[in-house]
DNA sequence: TATGAATGAGCATTCATTCAT
DNA sequence: AATGAATGAATGCTCATTCAT
């Protein structure tokens, strides 16, 4: 693996375990096994991390969508199996809280979480309207702010309860979005 | 006014401004008028801060649903209206989102909220029971489920956006709320 | 002795011996028997250290004009017991020839250095204006002039030989200032 | 041209514009067009470059005044163009100081410096002494020093004041000068 | 010979915490 | 009880120097 990746790896790890302000240049460095000058080499400052980070969850969450075939319309809906990029989600649960949080006083942040945001809804709203052509973009819109509110509430009680989507969670999600769905 | 609520305030007012990690005990020693060693008379320390804080807003929370009388069913559906902790949440936002964030890392923060978090719940739903004697518990639980999960959605949403709960975002959500109990 | 004076001494000291890039805050601080920290609870950063030290060499040298009569016009001249800082010069020699080179880079430092330079000059040619009513303001100038220019080769020169006025450069000077001044 | 060459030239380049201790060793390699690394084999460290450097300029002035013929004895005096190295001096400005500086605490620069000086002394003596065979060698000896010590005065003020040697300053030298060596 | 990735000591600065007064 | 001077560990970052290739 290279060294761009391999730090960003650590950094990973390091932001994961010990939150985004307390995870030091010289733990990253520790984690991968990497002097802390090197760091520098690679990325312009501990910042810049960090937006390499957030790009590729977002890239990763992308990627999700694009690779893999839509689900059965027929199929009983489930989001979590559906956008694979739940599977990553889990893992990415506690960087996306200290970045939200992060983001709401670093304009910086912010910015890039914004972005990531609008293109992931765009990416979305786009394929949704090729599989309900006829239906009215307004509602697809709607429908899925309020799916991602929802999402961003589980990520907030996934750090709150104890990092896990268990079946409880993800069965009572699933129904709710299925209702919402249907109720439209 | 005792010393131990002025600093608390203090430690509110420059924790809303400056964020969780950026708040230290400087600020918050200036801002209560008070010197900094005096803190660590009523404190033990920086985190013991902030889990007075977090206890106060809950008990805010708390407070605020047991004084105010229910809203009259008949009126239209406002969340922010009705659930009336919403005057708070708006300063609380950005406080909200450091704690989440840092719940996820600190067990005592976590075991707070959690235990916060049950506690409104368990609210909510007894008094919806009051109201509406003849629906199932079930129901009434994971319908504040999934306004709690939208509310959460709307904090991190508000965190992302710019802070502000603007009314396009409350009717929104006002909208989603609605049909979601008229649904059930 | 207070801790502001005592941490400027150790920084003169350091300064003198190290040098103005190589002398570091924790030499400072050890040699004011100090920690680092407190080094910044009086003094914004190293630059406003250097900043006090220049105006401490300034001020120093504007009080010993002040403070000492006038020698007698009929002694034979000698600038370096004339002018009494060069008691004090001898010592400054190190940290002058650092700071003019720091202020050929350093915008705000050339500031300080051209500012203090204008202040002595102004002082020198209104006591001689007092001192010779009758000579041209030009010719005192001009003539105060090369001496600056003289003093400022001295103070290399000392850098470059070895760190001492010696009597033989001493005598040369005085001989050289006194014939310039009995040439006009 | 040969790597040493070009990385001396290349480090003179960089010191003239950043000074001293702000020219790092990869400035100098980009601007030599040549790896960090390979300094190393040309240079033991980055002192003895500084080393060479100061040898370089100082073999200069020696070459200047041996190249050129003298001035015409009749002409009006400018020592800045009758010393020719005074072509350079004007770039070589922010080094000497930088040098200067440096050479009162690291031993090897100082004992090159006065090495130079002594030598350019001598070097000037023996010339003046062929021109003015009359004349007294200690005559000859001081006034050279007085021009010494004011074209070090020259160097520092230049740093003080803006770098440039303009038409005023350099008239005013050219007067004094002048006038020093008829007052003998 | 030449590279540039890698190191690690060093720097200025911040800040939670302690403690003499 | 209250102060704020003092501490010192920690942080992000730079850079001369080394060394595997």
């Amino acid at each position: 693996m290279n060294r761009h990746e391999l730090i960003l790896r650590a950094a990973r790890t390091c932001m994961i375990e010990k939150g985004f302000h307390n995870a030091s240049i010289k733990n990253i460095a520790a984690c991968a096994n990497v002097s802390a000058g090197l760091i520098y080499r690679y990325f312009e400052n501990k910042d810049s991390i960090i937006e390499a980070l957030v790009s590729d969850i977002v890239n990763n969450m992308k990627s999700h969508m694009d690779d893999k075939p839509r689900r059965d319309e027929n199929q009983p809906l489930d989001i979590f199996q559906t956008s694979d990029f739940f599977a990553d989600l889990q893992d990415n649960i506690f960087m996306l809280m200290d970045i939200a949080s992060a983001a709401t006083r670093n304009p910086r942040y912010k910015k890039l979480v914004v972005q990531a945001h609008n293109a992931l809804q765009d990416d979305i709203v786009r394929r949704e309207k090729q599989q309900h052509p006829e239906m009215d973009e307004s509602i697809i819109r709607t429908r899925h702010y309020v799916i991602t509110l929802l999402l961003d509430g589980v990520i907030v009680q996934c750090g709150r309860k104890g990092y896990v989507i268990d079946d409880e969670l993800r069965q009572m999600i699933n129904a709710i979005v299925h209702k919402l769905i249907h109720a439209k």
